[in-house]
DNA sequence: GTCGAGCGTAAGCTCAACTTATGCTCGACC
DNA sequence: GGTCGAGCATAAGTTGAGCTTACGCTCGAC
């Protein structure tokens, strides 16, 4: 019978695309993650992976076995929600992982009424940008996350990932009325390697310029501050502008981002990730959301 | 995560009934078995089993467990299913199991055609009764298996287990014109346990009476050199009835037997167990059925 | 050419999972 | 009602799978 830990390894191979980032995934030892995959390669009696340079990469029989991978995970996703469920109501520890303005501004109504609603329930926040958090799902760090994506920055298919639309909220550029309006501005972004700074980035682009980024700032409060002491023009989204500082104009541009919530496939019929998606959707109409754009 | 072959020993107990039928059939010791379905219920954080008498049952979550255990066989047969195909055409050792009659009339050709369209492939023979196919597939004892199934005897439901129909045939009698003719005749019947022996008791009690049988006897051969000696009647399988020993009057009933070739569910994609079922299929137009009801 | 990143193998250790042995409880049977 | 066997659980011992550390090899960057 194959193993589901050794299908696990191979999924994780075929996303990361190395033995040691797998290892680091999941807090093995190189060694050990080579071990179980040629264990897997003589038990499954294909080669499923082959050396390319440095690194290893898959055979046409590892994807296939990937995706079978991917049915067999999900399978056992659901049965543990199943026994989640048998064990009574939603309850024990809960990891939420959410980025920073959710955090702020979608979390305390929706744990408020989360741990109302279920007091057996412990929720355990993680701040995390949404491009970690599929992996962080997968490796079981978290069990739901908010996570947010733009348009222009087309959301990675994942097919061990499931997300459910929470909210849209519009996009608002600072200072300028328009992007091509900044073209010639300097650019406050978020961190590179984020979501927030890959979009700035498309939506430059989209409008013909490369913008000329010199601030990377995560937080939107010291990005609007910047803003208002002419540092530099930014895409903010709607709910990191609730009080922009005096002298900053927002103009609402016909951009938006959708806020998701998102759980391993298979894990949606969990009580407790039910029970969160739930009381994050008790919590938008709580938020300064001015528009339905 | 669960370990699917927990779950597998979970499902066993839920056909079987005690663990020390589930040890027997995947040759382990009872002691082996109770500690590993202890282990599942630790994980599982909810009762799955209960002492009730001498024996144990499933509790409401240990039923919703198998459910799931049945899912996640299913994906890990096609998984190993996916692989098989991978390595190339269908080869290597194919365990068979087939009813006596289907043994002696379908296997000769079908086999000559697997072989000779399959060169690598090693099918391995085995007779068996229907009534003991499933649990032998489950077991891994077999791979595909030739079964039938009467009109009044309903195939018990198997979640775990894929049929695909092969063909009909019809039931002839011996000696007298309708079953309720024979009321008061001495029965000739196949061993008690059989499907065969059950289907003739369910067709008397159809017809109004508990058939008088004398004796038991699952060679068809035999049973119509019996019949044609005066010892009694029987209902016999069209198949069975080729050549009936001079003065055995066979007369034709509204009765029919179907005749299915049975896989484990997610392993049709295998492609030995795909070449099996086709050249079963190719070999059906070569039996003598003179009817197609 | 040198060096580090990445993979694989060897050797050792630890724990899970099996066995055997034993005790307990329930139900059948005289 | 006592006896006995079937069935399950626990204790103790053994084996092997799966991890670690250690080390060697190869490829690609600089």
């Amino acid at each position: 019978m194959l193993d589901p830990r050794k299908l696990h390894l191979l999924r994780e191979l075929s996303r990361r695309g190395t033995i040691a980032a797998v290892a680091e995934a999941v807090t093995f030892t190189p060694s050990a993650v080579s071990q179980q995959l040629s264990a897997l390669e003589r038990e499954a009696g294909v080669r499923l992976l082959e050396r390319t340079g440095r690194t290893v990469s898959l055979t046409a029989a590892g994807h296939v076995l990937v995706e079978h991978a991917h049915a067999v995970l999900e399978q056992l996703e659901r049965a543990s929600a199943a026994l989640a469920a048998a064990r009574g109501g939603p309850c024990g520890p809960l990891r939420i992982g959410a980025f920073p303005t959710a955090a702020r501004v979608l979390l305390p109504p929706a744990l408020t009424a989360l741990t109302g609603a279920h007091p057996g329930l412990v929720p355990m926040v993680s701040e995390i940008d949404p491009a970690d958090v599929s992996a962080a799902l997968r490796a079981g760090e978290l069990d739901v996350a908010l996570v947010h994506e733009y348009d222009f920055v087309p959301p990675p298919a994942d097919a061990s990932i499931e997300t459910e639309p929470l909210f849209r909220e519009a996009m608002y550029l600072t200072v300028r009325a328009s992007v091509a309006a900044a073209r010639d501005d300097a650019w406050i972004t978020n961190k590179p390697g984020t979501l927030c700074h890959a979009m700035t980035i498309r939506a430059c682009q989209a409008a013909g310029f490369e913008p000329d980024v010199r601030h990377h700032v995560d937080d939107f409060d010291t990005v609007l501050a910047f803003a208002a002491a002419g540092q530099g023009v930014a895409l903010v989204p709607r709910l990191a502008a609730t009080a922009p500082p005096p002298g900053v104009r927002l103009t609402r541009l016909p951009l938006a981002r959708r806020t998701l919530a998102a759980f391993r496939r298979g894990n949606g019929d969990h009580p407790a990730i039910r029970a969160a998606v739930t009381a994050f959707h008790t919590a938008v109409p709580h938020l300064p959301l001015d528009d339905s754009a």
